[in-house]
RNA sequence: UGGGGCGUAGCCAAGCGGUAAGGCAGCGGGUUUUGAUCCCGUCAUUCCUAGGUUCGAAUCCUAGCGCCCCAGCCA
């Protein structure tokens, strides 16, 4: 069993099968084949921990491969990304990173070998002639004219694309296969064509460039790799990339196996997608915080841990699938509960003033960063005077019942603090509350209040010492579980608007003036935030909401029905 | 109406002929100076449906039904 890509799944079936079988002579080698066009996202997450995970676990080495074979969409930025959150998020390739752009040569050579066996012609139909004759779901394709060109012939032309002897798209090589077969990607499938495009690599040295299908599966075998795991959309594949390395009569063969590519409910997991939403200036970037990618969970907060505790949780199967969003949050609070140092913030601040304080008394409390049960150490000053702010929700005039915070006439516990009642209610013109007046009870620092129970607790912050801080807070990307379930229209029409909050008048406790750009704190009652590493600077913290804590007041509230509604 | 896959709880997912793991969510309770955490309990007489084989079926067979993928010189 391991961390990465968890208990028994048929991955590990069919390996513990071929090892067993004696199939790869006792070896793992899986790779991990991104094509630099874009950034990671934690769908890539779930197939980095299962292929460098199974290389774990089975003693085996993970390749990282760059599936660089189309010019026109690669770029070196991509590249950088890419390597620096599959290392984020804790996997090492060592020497192994390799480029299908390495392999142009060899591969041009197997071509070379599938014409010389007559299992690849060079074609001049044009791309629209090609799709034309390819057929139909239900209807066979017609063979090419040129399909039954001799060897000699097939090789002089196939050496003059190369030679850049042809216009662009003017022909291509072709596997010779079946026109009618039921898969269409056996109708006699493009290898090679003409593309003269610098090649961010390998610049202009080829004006030929092979395609997926003959590309991957042959770079597979020339680096040794014994299991090639893909996801569903590349089943129908399995048969070409087969008959390829038969024709090469590879040895051993790479074998490829399919899983079920991660949906996350709210979210979209589409290159194309993400990257319309980064041109179209939707998000601030890839690494915006509301993002599913690598990036922008590492901006928001997110561990790595977290993800591969995600990973290993969903499992891998074959059968389509939409996590719960729920889940990622789940394993992020668990990841991050133990560990987090509590403060407190009050994010949309209510005036309160202790009338029975004095005015220029200033206690400074000692308040533990851990809850007291969790054994452990590090605590910090919290300065307590007459002024303070209290969260707004906080208070009700008229509370519902089961609402255990401060209402008129009631008590309740400032945090690590004392216990105070609220006397008077302050309000502007409109009705609005704008200043609470509370005696405090002095009786009950660190002791329960006596003839009585006072059962909230809420945080709170000295208005005199309080640290302004911006606070941004995230919520799901989009606001239906599927944004591109239905087929026709825009999936940005269901953009959550409310994805990001940015608080404008949120009040931190004194002691995160210090705090650190990467550094992560629990705010009391609220959740987990990220000290924002681009956007703060010393004494101007940003925070960013990585997940709120769970809300048992606010469920049931929801279960209610929404208050005024 | 072609081919390839997949259907186990609200969401993931084990299970591989011997009588339905686990996680998330939910529900009930306990602890608690975070309505958090933690702890306890509960949550599929049934596995898409219908037949069949078998002492015994989620697992095997047959027939349906539903969903996903494939007609790029993208990957």
């Amino acid at each position: 069993m391991s961390e990465s890509s968890g208990p028994g799944n048929f991955i590990r079936t069919i390996i513990d099968e071929d090892l067993a079988a004696g199939r790869t002579a006792g070896r793992v080698v899986t790779r991990f084949p991104p094509e630099p066009n874009g950034y990671l996202h934690i769908g890539h997450a779930k197939s980095i921990c299962l292929n460098f995970g199974l290389a774990q676990d089975y003693g085996g080495v993970c390749n990282l491969r760059f599936d660089d074979t189309n010019p026109l969409t690669e770029e070196h930025e991509y590249v950088a990304s890419i390597e620096q959150d599959v290392r984020w998020l804790g996997f090492d390739w060592g020497e192994r990173r390799f480029h299908a752009s390495d392999y142009f040569e060899r591969l041009y050579e197997f071509a070379v070998r599938l014409i010389g066996k007559g299992s690849a012609f060079v074609c001049d139909l044009s791309h629209d002639e090609v799709r034309d004759a390819r057929g139909t779901l239900t209807r066979p394709g017609r063979p090419s004219p040129y399909r039954d060109r001799p060897v000699q012939e097939n090789l002089a032309l196939f050496a003059r694309m190369r030679a850049g002897d042809f216009p662009d798209g003017s022909r291509t090589l072709r596997a010779r296969i079946d026109m009618a077969s039921p898969n269409l990607n056996l109708r006699d499938p493009v290898i090679y064509r003409i593309r003269r495009a610098p090649h961010y690599r390998t610049g202009d040295a080829w004006c030929i460039y092979p395609s997926y299908d003959w590309a991957h599966g042959q770079s597979d075998y020339i680096e040794g790799v014994t299991h090639s795991i893909c996801t569903l959309e590349f089943q129908d594949h399995r048969p070409l990339y087969e008959w390829f390395l038969e024709q090469l009569d590879a040895q051993p063969r790479p074998r490829q196996i399919e899983f079920a590519r991660l949906n996350l409910a709210y979210a979209v997991m589409s290159k194309r997608l993400l990257q319309q939403l980064v041109r179209e200036r939707v998000v601030s970037g890839w690494d915006d915080p509301r993002m599913p990618t690598l990036s922008g969970l590492r901006r928001r907060g997110v561990t790595p841990e977290a993800i591969r505790q995600f990973c290993a949780g969903i499992g891998v199967a074959k059968a389509d699938s939409l996590v719960d969003m729920g889940f990622l949050e789940s394993c992020i609070r668990k990841d991050l509960e133990p560990a987090t140092p509590r403060v407190m913030c009050v994010h949309d601040p209510l005036r309160v003033v202790l009338t029975n304080w004095p005015q220029d008394r200033v206690l400074e409390l000692e308040a533990p960063y851990f809850p007291d049960e969790s054994g452990r150490q590090g605590t910090r000053l919290v300065p307590l005077s007459r002024e303070l702010f209290i969260e707004r929700e906080d208070f009700m005039e008229d509370p519902p019942k089961g609402f255990f915070r401060l209402s008129p006439g009631g008590e309740v516990r400032l945090r690590r603090a004392y216990v105070i009642r609220c006397d008077e209610v302050l309000k502007d013109a409109a009705g609005t509350p704008v200043e609470l007046r509370c005696s405090v009870d002095l009786e009950t620092l660190n002791a329960a209040p006596v003839g009585r129970k006072v059962r909230g607790i809420i945080h709170w912050v000295s208005a005199r010492h309080a640290l302004p801080a911006q606070v941004r807070l995230y919520d799901r990307l989009f606001a239906v579980p599927n944004p591109t379930g239905d087929k026709e229209g825009d999936f940005k029409r269901h953009l959550n608007p409310d994805a990001l909050q940015v608080l404008a008048g949120a009040m931190a406790e004194p002691s995160l003036a210090a705090a650190r750009p990467g550094e992560r704190y629990q705010f009391e009652r609220k959740g987990f935030y990220f000290v924002d590493p681009l956007d703060a600077a010393p004494g101007k913290p940003v925070f960013n909401r990585i997940v709120t804590l769970r809300d048992t007041w606010a469920r049931l509230q929801d279960q209610q029905g929404p208050p005024g509604a």
